[in-house]
DNA sequence: CCTTGACCCTCCACCCTTTGGAAGGTCTAT
DNA sequence: ATAGACCTTCCAAAGGGTGGAGGGTCAAGG
């Protein structure tokens, strides 16, 4: 199977198939005769599953290591759980951060007229200083 | 003042301050003699706004307009208004983004052993195909 | 007078993940 | 023969900086 074949089945831009090759996170595929990559069939599960590990936030390095995973009968599931808790972690980081920014951009907005007049109390807001 | 004591003064790296010079956020400064870098005491109140609006989560680009804004003594309080509703709307939908990986990340570890065996949901469910 | 240390300068490269394009080779169908 | 749909590699851009190399400048202290 071509590249093109490879990335309608999975769902994963040509281009990226080949970066992920390059940034050595999937192995490097065969050649034809002419130059062109050559996949197994086998492979179309293995850019499924990086593209699915992808869409929960997991980086491409995180992606490696669970493939890796993934490819090896011998692994114990608490591994992958852990690398999943890791992950949980820092989304729950992340939507503590924007909620805190949420609430801070709220005050903004309630006090300002929003009309025609240059007096903003937004741009009073941002101009003092937390810093120290 | 030189842009040591700026970066102290604004709580910004002194590197950021000559990249935002770069990028046309920041005008460019007046030079000494010896080519340092001279900056106003007004530029310390940019400064500080700049950092303030990065906190928040406005891109450089947004910045800039806060910026213009923030220097024009005839801005329309709607227009800073407007920008700071989008920002919320871009937190907004981020969180709900973040939220619904959470639920998604919840159910693949609920489901697992996290044990010595290599049997493992989460993998399986990483396996899957919600493509197309 | 010389050195040390704290500044400052520019330029280049890297982080991460993709995406776009240029320039070119290959295969199939008309 | 030619169009067009593939494929190849390599280079550059995005955002928002950060780190370092290699070098200039200035004040204080020995």
């Amino acid at each position: 199977m071509k590249i093109g074949e490879l990335a309608n089945l999975s769902g994963v831009p040509v281009k990226s198939v080949r970066y992920y090759e390059e940034e050595g996170i999937l192995p490097a595929a065969r050649r034809l005769a002419n130059g062109y990559r050559d996949y197994p069939k086998t492979a179309v599960a293995e850019v499924i599953f990086l593209r699915q590990s992808r869409q929960f936030g997991f980086t491409l390095k995180e992606c490696r290591q669970l493939l890796q995973l993934w490819r090896d009968p011998n692994r114990r599931s608490a591994e992958v759980h852990q690398l999943v808790v890791q992950r949980q972690h820092q989304v729950e980081q992340q939507i503590t951060d924007l909620t805190s920014m949420h609430g801070l951009l709220s005050n903004l907005l309630s006090h300002c007229a929003a009309d025609d007049s240059p007096e903003c109390t937004i741009i009073d807001s941002l101009s003092e200083n937390n810093h120290e």
